[in-house]
DNA sequence: ACCTCCCCGTGACACCTGTCATCCGCCGGC
DNA sequence: GCCGGCGGATGACAGGTGTCACGGGGAGGT
């Protein structure tokens, strides 16, 4: 009997993954969090062996909670279970020390034998996504590059990004400026939603 | 029993779903699909009573989706149930001929709850979000303002935008400057960001 | 020590953007 | 018929933005 840990913020989806999981025999759900940085407690409490990770959770992202279950509890597999298949989230989940990383665009059926697999010591890593994560490459975004396009995700002027993180305008537009020309976009704007789907912020 | 169709482009989420809804002895789900385009049909097919409808969804959103089965099969009721609780989307889903409205956040047992209101011909709307609803009223946007708010969601500059659409650059600034003014924006980009939020797209 | 890379800043320049005034044609309501 | 609202367009202007050149400081590698 493997024993199951689930974490996703939305408790319907928690729910109903609980309910199709254990449908398999040889399969238990022993406890249900909605925030990453319950995991770690809620897992030692259980004693779960296996973590089911969303990576988009109120707290701690999944990704980080991975990182944190594997540095508390050695002996404990995560499998990263996401909505975006953005190349950049494959490697750093792995970084990070998941044992697998799997869209939620996989058959249902499929996501019993990931948990299995991911229980035995294997690697679980959806293909497309592993192939894709080669090819972009890692981030090429400096620290504040990557900082400064977070701010501007939301459109916001760059007057307003230089007063939230205390610089001067002229070097808000050069890091922005540099990070436009790495992601090949023509303004910041659309140059944070690239870095966003290549999972680098 | 009540026969159900799921419509949600994410499989795993739509297998875990229909085990959630499979376990209550009076629901049984009948139809699923992952496209709103196929939900007419399949719903004519399966003989469904009631549809669980996704909002974002490849081919037709869910609101549209709801729509359509209002036109075609007037017995049938629809329950849209979304990740994300923007005021405008309930309003235009009741207004589609959804019998209820529910996020992804509620609790997995009052799911089959929602659906025995809504086969019952009863109205099921969260409550927080029917009074947002109200409150932040019906979408002020003209139609070539929505439309061009759609095509600034990437951060892509006007010249592109005009290009897209056919119509020169300053028409495009003068509608996204009035969309900046009703959203209470400062750029286009801001804007295109809060119309979304507020289900005005 | 030297080089490289990142970080921070300034100044200048061309271009983009948001705003406003003003015009036109069209349609629906009164 | 008149008026208001929408769509489309132009021109002008202030201010925002992206780019480049240049400087200085600090951390890490050889």
């Amino acid at each position: 009997m493997i024993r199951l840990l689930l974490a996703d913020d939305q408790a319907l989806v928690r729910g109903a993954l609980a309910a199709l999981l254990d449908l398999e025999s040889d399969l238990e759900v022993v406890a249900q969090v909605g925030r990453g940085d319950e995991v770690v407690e809620a897992a030692r409490a259980s004693g779960a062996e296996v973590c089911l990770l969303d990576i988009e959770m109120p707290g701690m992202n999944g990704i980080d909670a991975a990182a944190a279950v594997r540095r508390e509890l050695p002996g404990v597999r995560s499998l990263v279970v996401t909505t975006f298949g953005r190349p950049g989230y494959v490697r750093r989940a792995i970084e990070a020390g998941a044992s697998g990383f799997v869209v939620k665009d996989t058959p249902a059926r499929q996501l019993a034998d990931a948990v299995r697999r991911v229980h035995a010591g294997l690697r679980v890593i959806d293909p497309d996504l592993a192939a894709e994560s080669l090819i972009d490459g890692p981030s090429p975004l400096t620290g504040r590059e990557r900082e400064l396009l977070t701010h501007a995700l939301d459109g916001s002027p760059v007057s307003a990004i230089a007063a939230r993180v205390h610089l001067s305008e002229g070097t808000v537009r050069n890091h922005l400026s540099a990070a436009i020309g790495k992601t090949g976009a023509a303004t910041r704007s659309e140059a944070a939603r690239i870095a966003q789907e290549r999972g680098w912020l």
